[in-house]
DNA sequence: GCCTTAAACGTAGGCCCCTCCGTTTCACTC
DNA sequence: GAGTGAAACGGAGGGGCCTACGTTTAAGGC
């Protein structure tokens, strides 16, 4: 798991740009909580007290800011995956980490926007912090499709489409409830396997066709 | 079932807004293959040859328009949703119009963020097309999990976010595929009935509470 | 300590969003 | 067909988005 690819070979910032993007981010996070996805960059930037230019410079876009406002803590739900993994049977492991997730993006205003823009933009750009969010879900499914626990043909990233889709929802028991549901609804999703399933009756899809990756 | 609830009692509009609010929905549908949920509203009202203020005052947010323009669809799409489920076996008549709605999504841009958006801004509201969507649904997971084919405890709405995460992709073969199988998970998810859930060995959700409606 | 240069910066401007407010137009009555 | 009120309309403006372009500044060599 090389989840740093190609990242000792970036440059050290310059001191006046490192300063500006921390303050950017610190200003991001400030006005995240409130104004969730649609916050003003302008707002940032003036808080921040750079011009909006040096905003979009450091984030080329509104998603970028997002996703490096929560990249830190997002790598260490992940590192949480790898830990699970490691120590509870496979089953468990993707349970409890898929719970986790879903409280954790219900509680993060903008984070499901951001997470399906980065889907949308194509992985090719590899934003950062989706791809570990990815990656991490990737190895759960694995490890239970492994033990027998979990079909082998769903995705990472299908799965957090899927969840991140009730995340905009404000916090409210109800929706807090929401989440819980269809965390529930895509663990027995993957947790059926081929040959049980009932979903040999429906309207077949006209292929199987499985991407690259 | 009285999905044009509240509907008798509308005026009717005066000539010039009625053709105004023709000509409105027409530019959007023109628009709309294009530029997604991302067109400018002030190009739609160009087109038109309206003002933009007048666009407001027809389709108060961009999530109206959009749905506004999908409505005769949908609403034929949900009347399939009764007749297969007159015609087919509930649980065949759920999958049938799930990978339908799934299908029909995914190729219409803008949809799915409408969907989000009118889940979002409250059900009060009674978004209409987003209502007649999950209503639809909710009569098909109903009639499946009398018949003991579903977990009754998983509402439309929960279904319809789930799904229209996907619906943002740019049409591929790729993300037709990921319908499909994001589809398929929310199809044995439901058909997962509690106590042959693998469910209880993971983390918890603090309560099961369901939310009224 | 100066010089150079690439990196980083801010200003300005075009476009879009959305709303306020004064004006125009329809529909209905007499 | 003239009068009237409510409904519908457009112009204008403040604010945000994003980029182009000319200016400033940090970092390293001498």
């Amino acid at each position: 798991m090389e989840r740093t690819t190609a990242r000792a070979a970036v440059k050290p910032l310059r001191a006046d740009a490192r300063r500006n993007r921390d303050q950017l981010l610190a200003a991001a996070i400030a006005l995240l909580p409130q104004k969730g996805s649609q916050l003003s960059l302008e707002a940032v930037a003036r808080r921040a007290g750079v011009s909006i230019a040096t905003l979009y410079r450091h984030f080329p876009t509104r998603e970028a800011l997002i996703l490096a406002v929560h990249h830190q803590e997002m790598t260490s739900l992940a590192d949480e995956a790898g830990e699970l993994a490691a120590t509870l049977p496979a089953e468990q492991a993707l349970q409890r980490w898929l719970h986790r997730l879903g409280r954790y993006g219900s509680t993060r205003p903008g984070l499901g926007d951001a997470f399906r823009t980065a889907a949308l933009t194509g992985e090719e750009l590899l934003e950062e912090t989706y791809q570990v969010t990815v990656q991490a879900l990737d190895l759960l499914i694995a490890g239970a499709a492994a033990a027998g626990h979990a079909r082998p043909d769903v995705r990472g990233g299908d799965v957090l489409l899927a969840l991140c889709g009730v995340w905009d929802l404000p916090d409210t028991p109800a929706s807090r409830a929401q989440t819980d549901r269809v965390v529930g609804l895509l663990l027995d999703g993957l947790a059926t396997l081929p040959g049980s399933s009932s979903r040999e009756t429906g309207e077949a899809p006209t292929g199987s066709y499985l991407p690259p990756r």
